[in-house]
DNA sequence: TTTCTTTATGAAAGCGCTTTCAAACAATCA
DNA sequence: TGATTGTTTGAAAGCGCTTTCATAAAGAAA
């Protein structure tokens, strides 16, 4: 039996969309009208209802609205990592652009692991999340098919292009690998090397060395197996590549990094060494994270639209759960900039 | 009506339960068993109903969970920013204590803006969360009320207390600034400056700041308020408050960071001011971030146990939501790590 | 064998909301 | 004035699942 008539005023724990309906003496369709709706309610009831609203403090139950409206208003989004600046800002991006239309981010980090990532994108789709973000293209395509049976929108981040032809939003790799290896290409460097993070399942950093590459194959040139350093992201691991590089004989006149953390640790390491960079050898980094132009001297990089893919996803998936046909997203841009890391190899 | 006796496999949108429980011959109660409380089926029964939930490749529909269990399995986590290596370890460790048991993470940043903290928490009870964890202790009480009122585990983390006597998983942060304010008077400092982070609504930062003050009462010294420098957190803001310190008379002989990236920017900056750390000026930082021991001189700093914060914080809501009375969380340790840019001051 | 437990299952009643659908008016037009 | 169109509202039927509750089956006890 439910508690009739009493009109205690705090109903146990919150008060529902028909405690609304009965204080304001309209029906709950009115109720939920005014919530969803509230251009079709006559202002009067309207305001009636807000008012109770207002005084039982009446909060909607998600999990009931959901499953009425067929609507959670969640947006998923799966990262590699979150422990770290580079993606961090891509979700606060995103939270700006999709919170304000009112949608609330469910987040998961994979640690770079795509079989992670997989349940991740299971877990997410059960909560029952409206679109979703994921990072990069590097996944066996089964895992887009629960996607897809659900019809919600998604879109991947950080990539220009995926095997599969998924919606992205992001800049060419292999082009910005391109740009970082011209430039020093065109300042003289003949003999390069490479720090890359781990390759397997990661097409941002396998698309930044084809893109290096590409680059010194336009010269006649190829990467030498052996200046090609592969580790886990970090300062650390960063510090040790390069270690590893100048001890080559002869040692490259320039260090390549596909991420920032490894030209610090470059940078850092090459004190440590006795080496003046970029006099002794040139050091470039990749994103143009926070610390890039502090370092001394500066670090000349790639600078990556990362909050910007966060909004750009953010509109892309708004529009699309609006019913709007999505508006074919193209590539964004990025931007070389040199800073004092960089210089033109000795003569020899 | 609905689409009977027709077994086309691809049933839209995906299969529910009663699809399941058709497909297994048995009644969907049965099903929901299995997928709750699996010890109580027969096992052939069981069997029977995992083979129709794998041929339908079934997905229990969340909202629809939530709603007749009142649970949605998932925790709600409000940040004051994400956009930095600082919180997102919180974040993973957090992810990783809870994902296994099941719960998804609905995050929110709130950047460092108690109000707008204060509508996420709103958003985020609506939408259902089970569980909720704060950072610090710093917002009006009234905030706490809808979260009692739904009733729902919650927890602080980052600060060991908080007005209020709510739960807290954190260190104690003026115990943290004495330890390093102690350190630097231990070594022969007597005027130190110190550079901090918005004091307002930040019981962290005032928390350090506070326990600096004290360490330096002890001594009967007191803090030259011309020596704080309050700024947002940034390397450039820490390079620009330290320029600004050491251009004091006479300038400080430490300058104390409570908040490592401000650390990185005095360290940057010395060299700019040919200044040399730790022989012309000591430098400490606080939290021991990733680039802290690489930077040359290494960073004295308060090691803060960010990720144990995060599976601490984990452990305490799901044995909350396991319904056991919560164990009462202790103030967790913090550890004062010394490296090269600290040193006694100058004989003058 | 009968009776009392114990265990496994199904029927059915919601969980709190949204959304047709139809009814009730009000306004507009001949 | 009567017919027509438009605007608000309420009644009621679910959304897909969990969870009593009652029933049936199977042991245990007598």
């Amino acid at each position: 039996m439910k508690p009739e008539g009493a009109f205690s005023r705090p109903i146990e724990g919150g008060a529902t969309l028909e405690d609304v309906a009965r204080a304001a003496g309209v029906s709950p369709a009115t109720v939920s009208r005014c919530l969803n709706n509230p251009g079709i309610v006559r202002p009067e009831l309207k305001e009636r209802v807000e008012a109770a609203i207002r005084e039982l403090d009446y909060m909607p139950h998600g999990a009931a609205r959901s499953l009425a409206s067929r609507r959670s208003r969640m947006i998923g989004a799966v990262f590699p990592s979150l422990d770290t600046e580079l993606f961090g800002g891509v979700l606060e991006a995103l939270q700006g652009e999709v919170g304000p239309a009112g949608y609330t981010l469910v987040v998961a980090s994979s640690d770079y692991d795509i079989e992670r990532e997989r349940e991740h994108v299971r877990t997410l789709l059960a909560s029952g999340i409206d679109a979703l973000m994921l990072l990069g293209g590097a996944r066996p395509q089964e895992v887009y098919r629960p996607i897809r049976r659900k019809k919600i929108p998604y879109v991947l981040i950080w990539v220009s292009e995926a095997e599969g032809g998924h919606p992205c939003i992001g800049f060419d790799n292999a082009a910005a690998g391109e740009a970082i290896a011209r430039h020093l290409l065109d300042m003289g460097h003949r003999r390069i090397g490479v720090i890359a993070g781990p390759l397997a399942d990661n097409d941002r950093q396998a698309g930044r060395l084809a893109g290096i590459e590409a680059a010194l194959r336009d010269r006649g040139l190829a990467l030498d197996p052996d200046l090609l350093i592969e580790r886990p992201f970090g300062v650390e691991e960063g510090r040790e590549a390069f270690r590893l590089l100048m001890s080559k004989d002869p040692p490259p006149t320039a260090a390549v990094c596909c991420a920032d953390p490894f030209a610090y640790g470059a940078l850092f390491e090459s004190q440590v060494l006795g080496l003046k960079v970029p006099a002794d050898v040139s050091v470039s980094g990749f994103d143009d994270m926070p610390l890039s132009p502090h370092m001394a001297p500066g670090l000349t990089t790639i600078r990556t639209p990362r909050r910007e893919m966060g909004t750009q996803a953010g509109k892309y998936l708004l529009s699309a759960l609006a019913g709007a046909e999505p508006p074919a997203p193209r590539p964004m841009g990025f931007e070389l900039v040199v800073r004092g890391s960089t210089a033109p190899p000795k003569r020899t």
